[in-house]
DNA sequence: GGAAGCATGTAAAGTGTTACATGATTTT
DNA sequence: AAAATCATGTAACACTTTACATGCTTCC
């Protein structure tokens, strides 16, 4: 992620918006120094944002209109020859209502939701070989998420680091750590299992 | 070139219904023996199952016209006097469908889709004392939750347990322990922040 | 008589996914 | 010349939430 972009100027006394996760990663992406929507996606993948919050271009392009009717960015033509281009900068308001998502004090409860937990949760139609295999498939997938934040997602977190951006680390660890601990989560109750 | 129609139909009373996760907890919660949409909601409730996968009457009234046009339940009324109720019961469809279901071999990858972990990770526009303040709302955050398994979710899934119902303490346990290691990784990160 | 619980739904809005559609530029 | 990448979008569908609407029965 590069330097910050300059605030661009839009008029005060704006009503303030309150932003939902989608607009509030735009924000911060365009934030950031990426100004088109398809640089924001691929910074998005590049940063691994998506495995937190994953999204699309048909997201990405609607929403990125709509933050500006709201007038929270401020579009221009940005065209390379006949390839058409947009740029967006974000806004005073815009910059005021990510500071105000960033701050809001009050976390809506973390779900769990996730179809492997609720097939779990109806075990008790399997056998007990069956049950084994449901907890084995569900620690692989464990296993493999957590390779995946460990072979792509903490190394450029580990460079972002190097950069001054600290906050992907973070995240990317706890990313990693969460799907450690449910492997061996399950691997404890496949092992009881037995008795 | 149009789509391909079938050649030829599946032999009748054996359509083969792919489910999705709300009609599959549907028709759990209907083989378990609760018959109407308000009794299966209830149940949900009582049982905790929503903490891994929420649901409202606005999404179970119109799921189980589906599941009958699918031919997976079958309704009759059930009515008390003037208070009209269905009540509705598994077909031999159902069964295998949600059969089928349980026993997917591949489970979808777990989503760590949170907010709060958003608003971690972009985190760097926070002062060190704001993230350090940020990272404590959402270790309190986990412990709330932690608190509210332990409370709430796990008596009942051991009261399920001794009447041979053991799969609900499998996935309620995992909520517990879940949400503390989640505290104590908030702990850890906002302990290094000093450094 | 009133409150709480039983029971079933619709309407509207918002959010998210998948598929499709188009065309330019750059790289091999 | 073909393939990959850049770039922007629409359409249709699926899912979810919030609010509304209705009326009955049971308990205090």
């Amino acid at each position: 992620m590069g330097r910050l972009l300059p605030v661009a100027l839009a008029p005060s006394g704006w009503p303030a918006v309150t932003l939902k996760p989608s607009g509030a990663m735009l924000l911060a992406m365009i934030r950031g120094g990426f100004t088109s929507g398809y640089a924001i996606k691929k910074a998005i993948e590049g940063m691994h944002t998506e495995a937190f919050w994953a999204t699309t271009f048909a997201q990405i392009y609607p929403e990125l209109a709509r933050l500006e009717t709201d007038g929270l960015v401020v579009r221009r033509d940005d065209s390379l020859g006949a390839r058409r281009r947009s740029a967006y900068a974000i806004t005073e308001a815009g910059a005021a209502a990510f500071d105000d998502w960033l701050r809001t004090a009050e976390q809506p409860p973390m779900e769990l939701r996730d179809e492997g937990l609720l097939r779990l949760a109806f075990a008790d139609a399997l056998s007990v070989a069956e049950r084994r295999e449901l907890l084995r498939e569900l620690r692989e997938r464990a296993e493999r998420e957590e390779r995946r934040f460990r072979d792509e997602v903490l190394p450029v977190a580990d460079a972002l680091y190097e950069t001054g951006l600290h906050a992907p680390r973070m995240v990317g660890r706890m990313g990693a750590e969460y799907h450690a601990w449910a492997a061996s989560y399950f691997a404890r109750i496949e092992g009881e299992l037995d008795r």
